[in-house]
DNA sequence: CACCCGTGGAG
DNA sequence: TCTCCAAGGGT
């Protein structure tokens, strides 16, 4: 298929069926990489409410630099990948500090950034300077390989390569910045992973796919499948109308979040066999069970995770005892609201403490 | 390069 | 219920 006539049919699709999202009403560097941060591997629908909520409390790189990263996390609350968030806040204090709060300004310098790779080095590149790099996202990935019938491994680095130097053909000089946006957009809403839109897309007389009937198999992508079984024993440590909580380490899920006091085990085991097993019998040995919950299960990519609850009660005597021998700390109701929490904890408090 | 990191929605 | 996934990046 001819270049010239891609690129220009394909802004021409876009900017006839582009939808009207606020990100897409700036240049500012700082907006577009919040947003396409925001956006990565997470659906229009649920990164909008977060891509507001920032804009609006950190209307700009100063005020993200200056934050704390807890309030940072608690922001991004619920909208997972939690190190995009911790990245972010890094990278917002880099610019701050050492760029004077100015964005650099080309793709190669933008992906020297913590959490910048890239893909959102060329998206910012493009989209705020005009630079002509080609975005590659899953979208791209897909569009190219039906277009041009491509059934190289797009998970593979030969893959990669083979896209983005076709992809960088492609994108012309003029309006990088709507090629990009279109040829996303046109995966997003056209050539869709499920169903594609054959019958109304531009390129249907084109398309390899299309003619040859291969929408479905193609892009071809080598798949992964390690899903892991986890069982969480919580105990939620009382005393004085405090819970206990305990920020999550790094690398595991949920790092920099906070969540009970936890053991893990690769089974469910009664709490006098846990605490047999911990040795914390006699730890607990005065403290009251007023609960035990029922198994939730909570969903990852990854990893399936089964939790259940012990609601203990602790004296306040032994509770700083407690507290440093488990690494914890106690926190009031109105504490815990502030905290960066995962959806499963943040869910269980709303069910029996908020 | 292989693996890890969340969540909610679609089919 | 199950699978796949949605504007990827870090290690």
């Amino acid at each position: 298929m001819n270049k010239h006539f891609f690129a220009s049919k394909l802004i021409e699709w876009y900017l006839r069926h582009k939808r009207d999202l606020p990100w897409r009403h700036t240049r500012n560097p700082y907006l577009i990489w919040l947003s396409e941060i925001i956006l990565q591997q997470t659906r229009v629908k649920q990164g909008m409410p977060y891509y507001l909520a920032f804009a609006e409390k950190f209307p700009t790189v100063q005020d993200l630099a200056q934050a704390d990263e807890r309030e940072v996390l608690r922001l991004w609350q619920g909208l997972g990948y939690y190190a995009r968030a911790r990245n972010m806040h890094k990278t917002a204090k880099i610019v701050h500090e050492q760029h004077q709060g100015t964005f650099p300004e080309t793709y190669s310098n933008l992906l020297t950034l913590k959490g910048i790779g890239p893909y959102t080095a060329a998206a910012i590149a493009s989209f705020a300077f005009q630079e002509q790099v080609a975005v590659l996202d899953g979208n791209v990935f897909r569009v190219l390989s039906r277009l041009f019938g491509i059934d190289t491994d797009i998970s593979s680095n030969e893959g990669k390569k083979q896209f983005t130097k076709l992809a960088n053909e492609l994108i012309p000089a003029e309006n990088p910045d709507l090629f990009n946006q279109g040829i996303m957009e046109f995966g997003a809403l056209l050539c869709t992973p499920v169903s594609p839109q054959c019958m109304f897309c531009p390129f249907n007389n084109e398309c390899i796919a299309n003619l040859t009937g291969r929408q479905e198999v193609l892009p071809v992508k080598a798949k992964k499948n390690n899903s892991k079984e986890r069982y969480f024993h919580y105990l939620i440590l009382k005393s004085d109308d405090k819970l206990a909580m305990k920020e999550r380490n790094m690398k595991d899920i949920w790092s920099g979040l906070y969540d009970f006091y936890l053991l893990e085990e690769k089974e469910f085991y009664s709490l006098e066999t846990l605490l047999l097993k911990h040795d914390l019998t006699e730890l607990f040995g005065e403290a009251t069970l007023e609960k035990e919950s029922l198994t939730y299960t909570h969903i990852l990519t990854h990893q399936k995770v089964y939790a259940r609850f012990w609601h203990l009660a602790i004296s306040s005597e032994k509770s700083s005892e407690i507290a440093s021998r488990l690494g914890i700390s106690f926190y009031s109701l109105d504490e815990i609201q502030d905290l960066p929490k995962p959806v499963l904890i943040n869910k269980y408090l709303h069910e029996y403490f908020f």
